[in-house]
DNA sequence: CCCTGATTCGC
DNA sequence: GCGAATCAGG
């Protein structure tokens, strides 16, 4: 197998997507791993994606010397090993982030913009038919809640709890997956 | 431990 | 060009 056009127009779509390199090798599937798609995302050019240069120390290039490589079924148990010879899908961190956040001058969060601050509540005013949705740094005396109507015993109001249960779709291949690496061992 | 992307380099 | 092995970080 190698990489078709419809492959790398997937591969783009989902990089750009914001989805994780192994999520995307196994969207692609056909024997496509983890590491072949990252390969493949340098070749492409559009291996930096969100991340900033600070956050990634400048490495010594060419100061590694790795044994050669003995075969299929031969490999120290060392750190990381090739996303786990097989890893796959489970925690997805890539998907937290947005993939244009390299230039944030005003890391205010929206809500903060949106509700009025007669709306928000402190946490002493916080009743238990009040939204709980947390808006700003919770370290800071700014902080406050949302305080919109919700039912009692319900944590968020209607507007929130979308908010709160919207990246919650697609959790269904890695189900397999994970299984065969549990079992393992 | 699990994961992530980055890089190297034999093929 | 491809991708496994490896590295480095969260």
């Amino acid at each position: 197998m190698s990489w078709t056009d419809e492959r790398v127009e997937t591969l783009r779509k989902l990089w750009a997507d914001g989805h994780s390199a192994s999520q995307i090798a196994a969207e692609i599937g056909n024997g496509i791993t983890r590491n072949a798609v990252i390969g493949k995302v340098h070749r492409l050019g559009l291996s930096g994606r969100i991340k900033a240069p600070s956050s990634v120390a400048p490495r010594p290039r060419a100061a590694q010397p790795r044994a050669h490589r003995p075969g299929p079924a031969q490999r120290s148990h060392s750190h990381g090993g090739g996303g786990g010879g097989g890893g796959m899908v489970r925690g997805n961190t890539a998907l937290a982030y947005a993939p244009r956040a390299y230039e944030a001058p005003a890391p205010k969060p929206l809500e903060e913009v949106l509700i009025p601050m007669s709306e928000r509540v402190t946490i002493m005013e916080l009743k238990e038919a009040m939204c709980r949705w947390p808006l700003g740094d919770p370290a800071s005396s700014e902080f406050r809640y949302c305080g919109g109507k919700s039912d009692t015993g319900v944590t968020y109001c209607p507007y929130h709890s979308r908010m709160a249960y919207q990246p919650a779709q697609d959790r269904r291949r890695n189900q397999e997956k994970r299984q065969m690496m549990q079992i393992k061992g």
